[in-house]
RNA sequence: GGGAGCUUAGCUCAGUUGGUUUAGAGCAUCUGCCUUACAAGCAGAGGGUCACUGGUUCGACUCCAGUAGCUCCCA
């Protein structure tokens, strides 16, 4: 048989296809092996599949196919998803470019049949693709959530879910698409940042709201104890935030101190107001024991539910302002003790000033002041001054009351908060606030801003008029406000913003809604109605400043939200819509990944993430005012009053128990359909039918599946919904494992777009490169979880492997007509041994790799252990020399060793493994169905012995290219070894391999040699032309070099009493060989030195 | 603004409880080879203050803290 010169893959890969398609070997059904299930995400039904998609069905792929050789019995469902958003826009696009049919003159029944055929058309690609790829899934259970009995399934959950009081229809605040004219989720909308513009826009105020003494006051601001208290703890723990380590329980502890008379009068003094509350520094239980862990000889107690902390140790201070503004002073104190004052300036213009007192440890303060070196004046003006921090600024001191008398005394900490002076003019007149979206301030009903702000105080109470439709509006006052952004003072727009939203409902405020669906003005804002919302931005800039109101205007960047699917500006919008409450369902799904039920890899790397989700859960707005998707089964009475049933006949007899009248042609069904996200989060159940027929074979068989692979940016969309899901109605979890793949880039980093149009096309890339090294080329450099910068570089990797491994199966295949006898004893024998040994050592890592799903490290170790071991060394080895016999036992180990390596490799390059087995020899069974068989173990001392033989031949061929010897050019070699043994059977290869005549072991040094060092051995190589000496000379010298640096910082190490007091005797041991062999290596190398 | 993570060779990444003969791989680079499976190859080589600053320790790429830069998520 005459094999192509290179291996060609697209024949290939189709023929193998359609076999694996014909003996169906990816069908499954439930037997009585355990099973291994994987449900495929599903993409979206009408897209393609993208270089994520492809990762990510690599990685199944993998798995499934290393589970079905691994006596699983397999099961791969394939699938799709109706995306309705995404499809419903191309659908109505498709309609009016090809037909040019508007969708409004369309009925929905109309409408979703020309969905359907457009489903029918294009949903194929997705699946060819999947096919090309060499996925080895089963046909046979291909699901969408659009089928019958999917369809079924969600209207039942959502009857069910309705039925439990966890969906009900509410008036909320949502994302609106004006393109799309529908309510997004959350998830749907993209931030993205925008360059825009921040416009000033001056209120006038109400004068007769204003009460007058309120204006003369200074700015300065004041609290009242308890706002002072709140205060204070939230600036500790801000500062504790930053050395909070762990992410165990946050139980507070209250960790220092309460005030001091003096204390006490000083705060009375700033705030009016007489001081009772204690006044206490919370600390958050990591922070706590991060301290604790960091500060061996913290002394804490408890008592009375605080604690005092007694240590003496100044870094406390250093963590928790570590970075302190400004040394203020430094020296002695009143009782003669060293003190350091320093201040930290922190956010609202709060300064707090520390003082710390030492009781002696002069050098630990020094350290500290060593490292504030540059950030202060300190070293020019070492004074024993005591700070008195200046006019506008006042300190008091204290110390911890809860210290037990007669303990040694505890650090002091002094502390002042005080609040920064010097606030702008108060306008009386006029109040500026500044807004990005000028033409929302139709929809204003009031003006809020901070109750600290010294600007705004004196407006409590107080009203102003929105411009160009005097609209009189409050003035209201919350925490919210951001002091810093703008002038401090927000316009409030319930309608059309969500924080306004919740400020409006806390305050009572009306809702002025402006915006029609489309995206153009109301009526409700009395001025441009009709218009669109970005032309009405142009023309009110223009109206405020004719009317005087506009300010100024600023550029900014500020993130606006995009709507995933029509691109278009996301408006946030009052609107009824229909929501499932999420809380309950929330808590066992997390509680099931806590208590590692379901495992995520990598690591918890995304533990956290998942966590943070479900602990912040919000309710899940789930209907989408579309017509392609699940219709809500809601049918409502003409006057409103609504039943949810399956049908319209169970609706009806629901309402006309209400309604004697009713006539059944008079109830409507609701018009909007649900998120896409309410389908896909019952997948692992329904496409083993679990919902519509609880309990059938297959969902018991196959449910709960056994690992699910996805990106990780759909952790909250998908991943925590379905663990809701399957707790809910199969009350198990959905899947064992979460494998999340990272994200693909481009090789310069971007994230693949269709803008950059660096997405290149997969079936493209199958055709140049084929589909193994499209899998190879994605597989080898993605490690769980990471991102993955995609490179055609490396699919060209892939395609040489391919023809490395056709070449390998070429030279054996030449061996097939010509073997031999065997010869016992021939050196060839080691080879072979060896090879043995070093298979099963690295079926051992995959397996350990696998078990840990560490798949492109189990990727290279295949790869390494196919190109270098077997055939950069082991062909080598037992290469026969030109036109001569191969002793047939080693053909037939080297073609048992190659299927094995085939074996191994198959799941990650299913289609070569799977021809060059066949042409290997004749194969009873097929490779994707063969089992893997036990792994045996290996020999050590053989694995050493052909490292030995590996440095050996690498080490003389180097000698010889840099010593001008010729490959052809025989030499003889002399071995001096105190392991003779090790060395005889790896001799002859040795001679063969580098060209040596004869091998003669020697007790010391040969003239006119190169000599090698290798371990503790030396080689000498003798030519038969004459040596020049200088590049070994120079080689030698090197060496030395660099053992002699080594011997240095081994003794190092062995010179210093601690280290042989303190470290392990293991340690200790090794560090004492290590200093033999240096030592011994240095003197066989100056001994080679003096024979130059 | 809040949270999570990353930073090791030119590039992409390993480095498994702190001690492995003073850090490994692939790609890229350089040198020599059209050697009878493979030039999409073979044989060699060079290249790293493990981001920075401190700390803990007898000992730190590894643990802790901070700083800087980058990324993602949430708002």
């Amino acid at each position: 048989m005459e094999l192509s010169k290179n291996f060609e893959p697209a024949a290939i890969e189709a023929k193998w296809t359609e076999h694996w398609k014909q003996k169906k070997f990816f069908k499954s059904v439930p037997d009585d092996r355990p099973p291994y299930t994987i449900v495929i995400p599903p993409p979206n039904v009408t897209g393609v599949l993208h270089m994520g998609h492809t990762l990510n069905e690599t990685v199944q792929d993998i798995l499934i196919r290393r589970a079905r050789m691994s006596g699983f019995n397999a099961c791969w469902v394939p699938g799709s998803d109706h995306a309705s958003i995404a499809t419903e826009a191309k659908v109505v696009q498709m309609l009016k470019e090809e037909k040019g049919i508007d969708k409004n003159t369309l009925t929905r029944e109309e409408f979703l049949k020309y969905a359907f055929e457009w489903k029918e058309k294009y949903g194929g690609i997705i699946y060819n693709q999947i096919d090309r790829l060499g996925c080895s899934v089963d046909w046979d259970r291909v699901t969408f959530t659009m089928d019958d009995h999917y369809y079924k399934a969600v209207i039942k959950v959502f009857i069910d879910l309705y039925n439990k009081g966890l969906i009900y229809r509410g008036a909320r605040m949502i994302n609106w698409d004006p393109v799309a004219k529908t309510a997004l989720s959350d998830e749907e909308v993209e931030y993205r940042e925008v360059q825009s513009k921040l416009y000033y826009v001056q209120y006038k105020l109400d004068s007769d709201s204003i009460s007058s003494d309120q204006v003369s006051e200074s700015a300065i601001t004041y609290w009242t104890s308890g706002e002072l208290l709140a205060k204070a703890k939230e600036i500790i723990r801000n500062l504790l935030k930053k050395i909070k380590t762990d992410q165990s329980n946050t139980i507070e502890k209250t960790i220092i101190g309460s005030v001091t008379d003096e204390g006490a009068a000083f705060l009375s003094k700033l705030t009016g107001v007489e001081i009772t509350d204690q006044y206490l520094h919370t600390i958050d239980r990591s922070s706590f024991n991060h301290i604790i862990n960091n500060h061996g000889d913290v002394k804490f107690e408890e008592k009375r539910g605080q604690i005092a902390i007694t240590e003496n140790d100044f870094e406390l201070i250093i963590d928790v302002l570590n970075q302190p503004d400004e040394i203020i002073a430094s020296g002695l104190n009143k009782q003669q003790k060293e003190t350091i004052t320093y201040s930290k300036k922190l956010e609202d213009g709060i300064i707090i000033y520390l003082e710390e007192i030492r009781t002696g440890r002069k050098e630990l303060m020094l350290q500290t002041m060593r490292k504030m070196k540059g950030k202060t004046g300190l070293e020019s003006s070492p004074t024993s001054r005591r700070a008195m921090p200046s006019a506008e600024t006042e300190s008091f001191s204290h110390t911890s009351e809860t210290t037990p008398a007669g303990t040694k005394l505890p650090k002091i900490i002094d502390f002042a908060i005080l609040a920064e002076t010097g606030a702008e003019k108060i306008n009386s007149e006029y109040i500026t606030i500044a807004t990005t979206r000028p033409e929302t301030i139709l929809g204003d009903t009031a003006i809020c801003v901070n109750p600290t702000d010294p600007r705004y105080r004196h407006l409590k109470g107080a009203y102003a008029f929105v411009p160009l439709i005097n609209r009189r509006v409050p003035i209201i006052f919350d925490e919210y406000v951001d002091k810093e952004f703008g002038t401090g003072a927000l316009k409030i727009t319930p309608a059309h913003d969500i924080n306004d939203y919740n400020l409006g409902l806390k305050y009572n405020l009306e809702v002025v809604d402006t915006l029609n669906e489309d995206g153009t003005l109301s009526e409700a804002a009395q001025l441009y109605i009709g218009e669109d919302r970005f032309d009405v931005r142009k023309k009110i800039v223009v109206d405020l400043e004719k009317s005087g109101n506009l300010v100024k205007i600023e550029d900014i960047v500020n993130k606006n939200g995009f709507s995933q699917r029509s691109h278009a500006v996301v408006e946030p919008r009052i609107s009824t819509q229909w929501f499932l409450k999420m809380e309950k369902l929330a808590k066992p799904a997390l509680d099931a990944v806590l208590n590692g039920d379901i495992k995520i890899h990598p690591g918890d790397r995304f533990m956290a993430t998942y966590r943070h989700w479900l602990e912040n859960v919000k309710d899940w707005c789930i209907s989408r005012q579309l017509w392609w998707g699940q219709q809500i089964p809601a049918w409502y009475a003409p006057d409103g009053n609504l039943a949810v049933a399956a049908t319209r006949q169970e609706a009806f007899e629901i309402l006309s128990a209400k309604y004697k009248s009713l006539n059944i042609n008079e109830i409507r069904q609701d018009e909007d359909v649900l998120d896409t996200w309410f389908s896909s989060w019952l997948w692992p159940t329904q496409v083993f039918k679990g919902i519509t027929d609880p309990d059938n074979k297959d969902v018991r068989y196959y449910h709960p599946t056994s690992v699910l692979v996805t990106g990780q940016d759909i952790i909250f969309f998908w991943v925590a919904r379905m663990v809701m899901a399957s707790l809910e109605y199969e009350k198990e979890i959905p899947f064992e494992h979460v494998y999340f793949t990272g994200m693909v880039r481009d090789h310069l980093g971007r994230k693949m777009s269709k803008s950059l149009g660096n997405s290149p096309d997969l079936l493209e890339l199958i055709d140049n490169y084929g589909a193994d090294a499209v899998r190879f080329g994605i597989m080898i450099s993605s490690p769980a979880g990471n991102d993955l910068l995609f490179d055609e570089n490396s699919l060209e990797q892939g395609r040489n492997f391919n023809n490395k491994m056709w070449n390998a199966l070429k030279l054996i295949k030449m061996w097939e007509g010509r073997q031999g006898d065997d010869i016992t004893g021939k050196n060839e024998h080691f080879a072979t041994q060896w090879f043995e040994n070093r298979l099963n050592q690295a079926k051992k890592e995959v397996e350990l790799m696998h078990n840990q799903f560490r798949l492109s490290e189990g990727l290279k170790t295949i790869y390494s252990l196919i190109w270098d071991d077997f055939c950069s060394w082991y062909l080598e080895w037992v290469k026969p020399g030109f036109e001569q016999p191969i002793e047939k036992s080693v053909y037939e180990k080297t073609v048992y060793f190659y299927g094995e390596l085939l074996q191994l490799l198959h799941p990650y390059m299913p289609f070569i493994t799977e021809e060059i087995n066949q042409l290997l020899q004749e194969q009873k069974t097929d490779l994707c169905t063969k089992q893997f068989s036990n792994i045996e173990g290996f020999n050590e001392n053989i694995l050493a012995q052909g490292e030995t033989l590996k440095q050996a031949v690498t080490a003389i061929r180097d000698a010889r290219v840099k010593n001008n010897i010729k490959p052809k050019e025989p030499v003889n070699l002399f071995v001096q070894t105190v392991n003779e043994v090790d060395y005889q059977p790896i001799i002859p290869i040795l001679q063969k391999q580098v060209n040596i005549d004869s091998t003669l072991f020697t007790q010391e040094s040969v003239d006119k040699c190169v000599s090698i060092l290798l371990g503790k051995d030396k080689l000498f190589v003798k030519p038969q032309t004459e040596l020049d000496t200088t590049g070994q000379k120079e080689q030698l010298e090197k060496d030395l070099k660099h053992f002699e640096n080594f011997l240095a910082s081994v003794m190092k190490k062995l010179s210093n009493e601690k280290f042989v007091a303190n470290a392990k005797p293991e340690v200790v041991a090794i560090e004492n060989k290590k200093k033999a062999d240096a030592e011994e290596k240095i003197k066989l190398l100056k001994e080679s030195l003096d024979k130059l």
